[in-house]
DNA sequence: CGCTTCGTTGAACAGCTTCAAACCTTGTGG
DNA sequence: CCACAAGGTTTGAAGCTGTTCAACGAAGCG
């Protein structure tokens, strides 16, 4: 729809799921031979994004699911008021579009935060495959299952956690899956702004500022604009669970 | 593994899907024939719950994912710090289980909130079935998939909405899931306790207690225990978004 | 270099929570 | 049948965390 780079890039991009980097943290991982070449078939050509740029939006027809292969984006539903709610950070490997697939059309928006480049896989032939591959199908499961259940660590942090904790969670959950995707550890660039991460937590721009003083300040980590250093990878780790000063009223049925 | 009472129940509830009031709610849906007779066989014996009765927990194997026939339950997670969030209430025609999809074990827990009957779907058998019946395999995404967008929706409540407007949409959305299961759409009643509420809304119960207090006052609702009759449908569906005193930031990208 | 957007900091304010106590409901046993 | 206990629910007052409002500094972009 837009943007001429797409027809650059295609030849380094145009390479097969054996030969990519991630192949044994995205969809293919456990499927070999035979099956992996018929996934890889189903593999439209892939596409750049640029910082900014939408790969779908609420209301479009369901036609593909979407992985990052490289650069980071970020999903978020807006509603009529015109408030926004970021649902989720995308990194390399990791799939988009399954909120499409209940009533075959988007219901949220996908954006990249930087430059990215994303494997696209048209969901009909893809089911196509699916049906002839079993693997294929089940790991399909397991990657929604996956992303249901990154969902409810953030309902838990939104609900119960107070805002230094949603602040240090959100680091640590960036560290760990930056962790098998980089050899460094405890150097992060953050691809989103203050805003997204404040929206992301359900906190306020100014809060979120606050906190990473507050972190500089006590020591954890060591914070530059968009780029953040964890100094004490002990001390992020308490921050992620709250130190009840009470203990919480319980709801025990036996 | 334990309540004779299952035992009792077992004549009455084994009754085919093709047969049952949910059919066309639950994952049956758009399954007709021949593939309709290979569900229903893939689906084990129903089992009841009593209230305050445990599904699955936290750490369990998956084997099987669950339909709710009747009745309701509530999913939860549960930190080793001890405290909770209510994820979800399950309906009768919903499924549970899905979490555990990713890791082969359950990350939740289920629990009964008054009693209830189940139908197991052991998946092992769905996926059997659900290869040979492709639209068995679709309809499972679906269903998958709409759970998300549900996620979404609480997801945004408790990033963005104040507490009146959390317990407006709560309770509408209640009525909404209701309202195809019972005739009477006005009427609800409430089998989760007011901590659940709380809970779920991520509120403390004096907060919800008051705001029905104030629903009430300002007459949308009469509340009594368990019992909600919304008397004003369209004051409720206003508190459901918020009116704004100022336009938010907005995060365009054009 | 000026403009705009992003990020940080400070002070006042507000909404929800915490703490405390009373009331109501339900179930139990005398 | 009633007294009592235990948990659920409601109400009030005080307190605190995060928000709002405001202003300034820094970075990116024409």
């Amino acid at each position: 729809m837009d943007s001429g780079a797409v027809i650059l890039d295609l030849n380094q991009l145009r390479r097969s799921c054996a030969s990519c980097a991630l192949h044994e943290l995205c969809l293919p991982a456990g499927i070999y031979g035979d099956d992996l070449r018929q996934l890889d078939a189903a593999i439209r050509d892939k596409r750049t994004l640029e910082r900014g740029a939408t790969l779908y939006r609420d209301g479009d027809a369901f036609r593909a699911l979407y992985v990052v292969r490289s650069g980071s984006l970020k999903t978020f539903l807006q509603n009529e008021a015109g408030d926004l709610q970021i649902l989720a950070f995308h990194l390399p490997g990791e799939i988009l579009g399954f909120d499409a697939l209940a009533s075959n059309q988007h219901v949220s928006q996908a954006e990249a935060l930087e430059h990215s480049s994303i494997c696209e896989l048209p969901y009909a032939r893809l089911m196509q495959v699916s049906n002839e591959v079993p693997a294929l199908h089940r790991q399909l499961m397991r990657v929604i299952s996956r992303e249901m259940v990154a969902e409810h660590r953030h309902l838990v942090m939104m609900g119960r956690q107070p805002a230094q904790e949603r602040l240090a969670i959100f680091l640590q959950n960036l560290v760990d899956r930056y962790a098998h995707l980089s050899r460094d550890d405890i150097s992060l660039t953050l691809s989103m702004s203050r805003y997204d991460i404040a929206n992301y937590l359900g906190l306020v721009v100014e809060t979120v500022s606050r906190l990473f003083t507050r972190m500089q300040e006590t020591g954890v980590l060591e914070v530059n604009r968009k780029s953040v250093r964890i100094l004490r990878p002990d001390l992020l780790a308490e921050l992620c669970s709250t130190q009840h000063p009470v203990p919480m009223k319980r709801h025990d049925h036996d």
